[in-house]
DNA sequence: GCTTCGATGCTCT
DNA sequence: GAGCATCGAAGCG
């Protein structure tokens, strides 16, 4: 298995998301190691998407790490989920990108365990569901990808990409339109 | 304190 | 497969 360098994640925004389509996504804990291949994202440019929590330069606490170097988890919990984010961009451009689906490949009992008796396709298939099925959470807010117990890998290489609009930001205005979403095309763990 | 963020997992069909 | 209730944390004033 091979880490991704850090330097790996020091490309545009748009780019880097298209290229984290089929890399694994891999997270340790006590209890084993649980990883997924990422098939679906979706970027979040802060100075100008209104959906983004970092629009336009908002920095808090939150928000904070997107301001720094690219290659670190942004999670940021909702109501009982957790989501998780690679920031990316140049330091000082709050930018980052949801991985919003991934496919099982390592200790899918271990995710069955976290998420109860059901279909293999539903273990993943969902931002909030992929980080209770691979055990990422609120505090690996900050950790940069490519150091245990939360790192980012080579996978495969996804044969055809799709781009469309994102889901879930019906009120964001004219950010709800751009084509920042990226996915495997025909791939079956992909949300929608 | 009140608002603001969206995904999950029911149920019903 | 569509509609709906429900859930927690952070920001802001």
């Amino acid at each position: 298995m091979e880490r991704m360098p850090k330097e790996f994640f020091g490309k545009p925004t748009l780019e880097l998301a298209e290229e984290l389509l089929g890399c694994e996504l891999i997270k340790e804990t006590e209890e084993g190691v649980a990883s997924g291949y990422i098939v679906e994202t979706e970027a979040y440019i802060g100075a100008v998407d209104k959906a983004a929590h970092s629009y336009d330069y908002k920095r808090t606490k939150r928000t904070e790490v997107m301001f720094g170097e690219a290659g670190y988890a942004y999670t940021y919990v909702m109501h009982t989920h957790c989501l998780v984010n690679v920031v990316s961009g140049e330091a000082g451009e709050p930018e980052a990108i949801l991985i919003r689906a991934v496919e099982p490949v390592q200790g899918i009992d271990l995710m069955y365990e976290r998420r109860g008796d059901k279909k293999e396709k539903d273990l993943t298939n969902g931002p909030g569901k992929l980080t209770k099925a691979l055990g990422i959470v609120k505090s690996d807010y900050g950790h940069l990808y490519g150091e245990p117990p939360l790192y980012i890998a080579k996978g495969f290489i996804p044969e055809d990409i799709s781009v469309g609009p994102r889901i879930g930001i019906e009120n964001s205005e004219e950010a709800r339109d751009f084509p920042w979403r990226f996915w495997v095309t025909g791939n079956k763990f992909v949300s929608r």
